[in-house]
DNA sequence: TACGATACCTAATATTATTATGTATAATTT
DNA sequence: AAATTATACATAATAATATTAGGTATCGTA
């Protein structure tokens, strides 16, 4: 059993993860991502992803560009330079509050790999 | 900087982890603890404690005896026999989720530590 | 005696997610 | 050819959870 409640909170930072690492993405894209690295353990849901990436943009951390494949719109999302600029300490923030989870819950001993 | 925001969707499992691990605890140690154990960055507001403490007790996972210390009541919670046998069923679902986020973030390389 | 710490609690508000619904095109299966 | 699934966007009603603010009261200490 694998409980998502655990991972409410998490959504803004996840994108933000994820596009940067990708340099942009469509919202269809993340959710596809998101189900591949879970190994289809989590499922977000549209009324949770689209008003997470609007609000994104609305931060002025996102710009949008959209492209049309045939007669279907898709909204890439990319970071902003703004977000550029702010995305490395809020993943930092991110890091720091879940090996605080790890701590917390006692699921050390968890240490770097050497490799 | 510390985010508390990916730590909303824990304080429920938190307070079942801990009150196992303690046997019992009352609701102001509870807050105590996790800013020991998070050296000082969780801080558990109370609006967000109680009302979880007494859902967990509705719930059946909790039960509460009150103990009078000179004129001021400590109320103590600990697993019923139900929550005692859901508890290590729960906790793992929360270990899961949270390695599921170590994985999701990138925060590899963390291996099982073999001391 | 005033203040900070201990100890419980609720209520209004804000935030976020779930569930349900809506629209529409493209690709695949029957 | 028709039906279904996948792709692709979105919002609205509701539910769950947390923040902020407020309330009450005792105990220990400066």
């Amino acid at each position: 059993m694998f409980s998502q409640e655990i991972l409410k909170g998490t959504i803004k930072p996840l994108i933000i993860k994820l596009i940067k690492d990708e340099r942009r993405m469509y919202g269809y894209q993340i959710t596809q991502k998101v189900k591949e690295l879970s190994t289809q353990k989590i499922v977000i849901t549209e009324g949770a992803l689209y008003p997470a990436l609007h609000k994104l943009v609305d931060e002025g951390i996102l710009i949008t560009e959209s492209e049309w494949i045939g007669n279907r719109e898709r909204k890439y999302y990319s970071l902003s330079e703004s977000g550029i600029k702010t995305a490395p300490a809020k993943l930092e923030e991110i890091r720091e509050s879940i090996l605080m989870l790890v701590q917390l819950f006692d699921l050390k001993p968890l240490v770097y790999d050497a490799k």
